[in-house]
DNA sequence: CGACTCCGGTGTAACGATGCACCGACCATA
DNA sequence: TATGGTCGGTGCATCGTTACACCGGAGTCG
């Protein structure tokens, strides 16, 4: 029970709690060395540490930033959380849970409760297109990173974005299947999150093009887009509705590249129970490399988020005064994904 | 943005800031109604949120709970850190999230920091078969649930367990496994959560012994039980290789139970490579019901842990003020769980 | 009528850390 | 010896909330 406070400190070193606050503030400009060693000494010997409620009413400044994810028992969100901490850790900042059950309500809330708690940092996934709910904290110094998000037009400036450069990321897919002997490939998609899905196929596309084969099918959620409750174990369900509806018509793809591995291990699933086997008869990738590709039956080929790199940016974002002179307007930091190859794709037959 | 203090609030209500306060904690006994009506209908209008800091810094208690778990990228705990969150929610709590990556002194540390932070309940999920390093926190108030453990004998009094009844689930599953014939099956685990594991084993042994089958062969991690560093992935390997030893076994088993799903996970690899299909030729089973299990092909049986209830239970028992008189020594609360049978398990062939 | 008791609040001293505005001592210079 | 400048610190008001101690007025009782 910490009750050791400046004050205890300031007796046993025989100075006053400025000299021991200036000390933890690094204001040693003008201390002598000794004075210094034996304040230090003294705060080691009596264990103390600084009460961070004291600090932050006195500052305004909680050594705390909020992580709001729609749910982080989804592996991803879940690595993403893991790394964020570990980041925040370096600097003795600790990270707030905030689970937004992909509810947009409850995201401005969470946004809402984290700011009046004097948070000024942070990291939002959020499924909600636009920003503009947080424009507001925003112009009052909160330090906001959107994260696997890419800038639009009407971001807030101020907003810094970090997400997987989708776009390369669905080129190295495209070019890994046509590498493959693939020429009749489909995309199967979700209709959220709907930024990252049109770069992902629009790099895919690329590749294709490139090799010169044919606009590929495309398949995405039939449901509206209104459906916000959209899960993640559902997206497995939307790619097994998706991929079986592929399979049965007059001309099915050699190759199923789905916007995600949860969406791709429910493709899987369709291709299994058409009596295909997932590899050798179609090759089925996905993206995001989440714990489970790796695990997954077959191993899932897939495009792997630095996930640790850009939860350490997400933090230096918000942790960092700023790069000084950065360029006005939102501003994006794009991470280079890497192409995993498994077992779920191999050339296609015949 | 708040910036509006329980002072705007009362000068605004034409009443004290005492009167404001004893409003917001309940204190409402010496109360006109009307008074009580029109300071709250002031906090609505002025969009009044108290300061969690000086909250904090008067009380010694801050509205948060702290989360220690192995790593919140393993989809089990990232389970549960999603139902605690959203039960420590209802009651206006956040959740401060740390990962100890399985490390005992981080684990150490997290609970020192947290403590001396102010924060007056904790989760911990450790990794350390005793818990005496938070005895000394415990003397001072600090309110503990360990989760997913079961009680010691030696457990500092005042600690909550809470945790599945592991010897019922392996009970269960014995008896599945059982009810559909097989006679010669095997148990496969790793060295670590060693509480886990016995009890899973020996409910296990319970349902086989009912049955009149001979004692099971049971194969565990070979390596030494220090590799503290032991992580979930790996546990999916140690599946894998333990399942391929007893399968070139001279009397391969029907079936195997695996200690949790990741174990199951890497069974389910050597099965296949073994050239036989997991289900119709060997029954997989595993215990948890991760998210990974309903996904994964072929469909997981196992046990589920009710983890919503389990998570509720946990915040409830750092929450409330106690149940007034509980029974002194260590408490636990153990929850009942339940078999999932899905498509990784079947008769024996033959 | 005076003494008591409620009722419905209010006044205010903390909680622990911060950082601006000082201050005394010493030295150099004029 | 006055003047000014550093050096090496210190004094203290302050952040927003809480809750204990108190208070004035109305009602009750003998």
């Amino acid at each position: 029970m910490a009750g050791i406070t400046i004050l205890d400190v300031a007796r046993a070193a025989g100075v006053s709690t400025s000299t021991v606050s200036n000390l933890l503030n690094g204001r040693t400009g003008r201390m002598l060395p000794e004075t210094r060693e034996r304040v230090e000494s003294t705060i080691r010997e009596l264990g103390y540490r600084p009460n961070r409620a004291a600090r932050q009413l006195r500052t305004g400044k909680p050594q705390v930033i909020g992580l709001v994810v729609p749910s982080v028992g989804n592996p991803y969100w879940g690595a993403l959380a893991r790394h964020l901490e570990a980041a925040a850790l370096t600097e003795g900042y600790h990270v707030l849970l905030c689970n937004s059950e992909r509810d947009p309500d409850r995201e401005r809330q969470y946004v809402d409760e984290l700011v009046s708690d004097g948070i000024r940092g942070i990291v939002l996934c959020s499924s909600l297109p636009s920003l503009e709910h947080v424009a507001g904290p925003l112009e009052d110094g909160l330090r906001l990173v959107a994260f696997d998000r890419t800038a639009q037009a009407d971001d807030p400036s101020s907003l810094v974005n970090v997400s997987v450069d989708n776009s390369i990321g669905g080129e190295l897919m495209g070019d890994h299947l046509v590498g493959l002997g693939h020429r009749r490939v489909a995309f199967v998609s979700g209709a959220i999150r709907s930024v990252n899905r049109t770069e992902r196929f629009q790099g895919f596309l690329r590749a294709l093009e490139r090799a010169g084969i044919a606009r590929p099918d495309v398949v995405t959620w039939p449901g509206s887009s209104a459906d916000s409750t959209f899960g993640d174990v559902e997206a497995a369900e939307l790619g097994r509705v998706a991929a079986t509806e592929l399979l049965a018509g007059p001309n099915p793809p050699s190759a199923i590249f789905a916007v995600n591995d949860m969406t791709a291990i429910g493709v899987c699933r369709a291709v299994r129970d058409a009596g295909f086997e997932v590899g050798p008869d179609i090759s089925v990738a996905g993206f995001d490399d989440i714990v489970l590709a790796e695990l997954y039956s077959p191993r899932l080929t897939t495009v792997r988020q630095p996930m640790k790199e850009m939860a350490t940016a997400a933090f230096q974002a918000l942790h960092d005064p700023g790069d000084g002179d950065r360029l006005p307007g939102a501003t994006s930091l794009l991470f280079r994904p890497e192409l995993v190859v498994r077992d779920s794709t191999a050339p296609p037959p015949g």
